[in-house]
DNA sequence: TGATATACTTACCTCCTAGTAAGTAGAAAA
DNA sequence: TTTTCTACTTACTAGGAGGTAAGTATATCA
């Protein structure tokens, strides 16, 4: 073996996407070791079993928010690059082949979890919910939106409707998206 | 046999609950039939392999939608109640055990699907934004609703919302379902 | 009464699943 | 140079998945 081996971040890489691709129950260790031309041991070998590698994409998931949004919650700033940024982070995810969220991927086979794996995706759940809460609250001040409601329900709703539309957006097609992120603009008052 | 057999009817019961709860590939026909008390071949009988068994959950989630609509679709009426129809059924749904919707169980194992089973979906889901299209254009006439874009984009999203609702439900709990139909009221302008 | 159809059961099959135990090649440390 | 560690592979297991072929009890029809 020449190079410093990255099987491990290469069996995480295809997880995660055969995960927000089929869910949970919908693919098997054989699909993550064929394309990548080694053997299902060597994926035991570095998750034990297969709640050890959720646990590691969840661990991934919250990784990837936590950096995207550590400056905002940090220093604050303008609210509505920070949807925007929303919206385009869940539009590349889909153009990655990342068709369904991390959430929706553990929901359907939830009660499989284990206590862990679901404190770790409620954890990152609250944590989103947190930062677009800010973000809404951010703009309202600011006076880049306008909505009725507390800024945690509105939050939640946001990310409902998102989690929702991308799943919406496997049997529409991916056009429904642009207009469900249209019609959380019109909703927030933004007209551009 | 003395009566008439149910058995059919019992096995789509038992699998559209299954197939709500735990999503299409979170059961196997052993779910099904050991709580029925039958044999698996009994399943294979009604529905000769599993996507014959889907497509008839598909149908049968179809009709329920139909037939709640039929009146209004037809007749018209308040659109208030057809609103408040959808959240209750949706709560009811939920409360009899089936956590997350059709579409959002056969979304995460999408690729699976045969054609006849996307296209029965497509059809459904079409049915289900026709139907919330024409609540909202009939309850922005009667002046019940106000809302800024367009009726079917409206509909849409709120379709997504508690589509991604009901999933973020099973995590923050049931709670977030009132809020989630109350953020809705208050995106309509309704406020009681 | 005999033939046929319905609604199953019994017994079986093959394939795939996660998981394990033991062996091994190469690199690093002693 | 020997030992130890890392990162695997080989070879295996038990159990479960969907599916099938053949048999059977009951009801219906001719």
């Amino acid at each position: 073996m020449v190079t410093a081996s990255n099987t491990r971040e290469q069996i995480i890489d295809k997880a995660f996407q055969l995960m927000l691709q089929r869910g949970l129950n919908g693919f098997s260790y054989r699909d993550i070791s064929a394309p990548l031309g080694v053997k299902n041991a060597a994926i035991h070998y570095h998750f034990p079993n297969k709640m050890d590698l959720i646990a590691a994409l969840i661990d991934e998931n919250h990784q990837v928010l936590k950096k995207a949004t550590s400056e905002f919650m940090a220093y604050g700033g303008p609210a509505r690059p920070q949807l925007e940024g929303l919206f385009a982070f869940t539009m590349n995810q889909i153009q990655r082949g990342r068709p369904i969220c991390m959430a929706g991927a553990l929901a359907v086979d939830y009660d499989d979890l284990s206590n862990d794996i679901k404190d770790a995706n409620d954890c990152f759940m609250k944590d989103s919910i947190k930062w677009l809460s800010k973000v809404l609250e951010t703009g309202l001040e600011r006076e880049e939106f306008t909505f009725e409601g507390h800024a945690e329900m509105k939050a939640v709703s946001i990310l409902a409707t998102i989690q929702g539309a991308r799943q919406m957006a496997r049997v529409h097609g991916m056009d429904i998206l642009e207009d469900m992120f249209e019609q959380i603009r019109i909703d927030l008052g933004i007209n551009d």
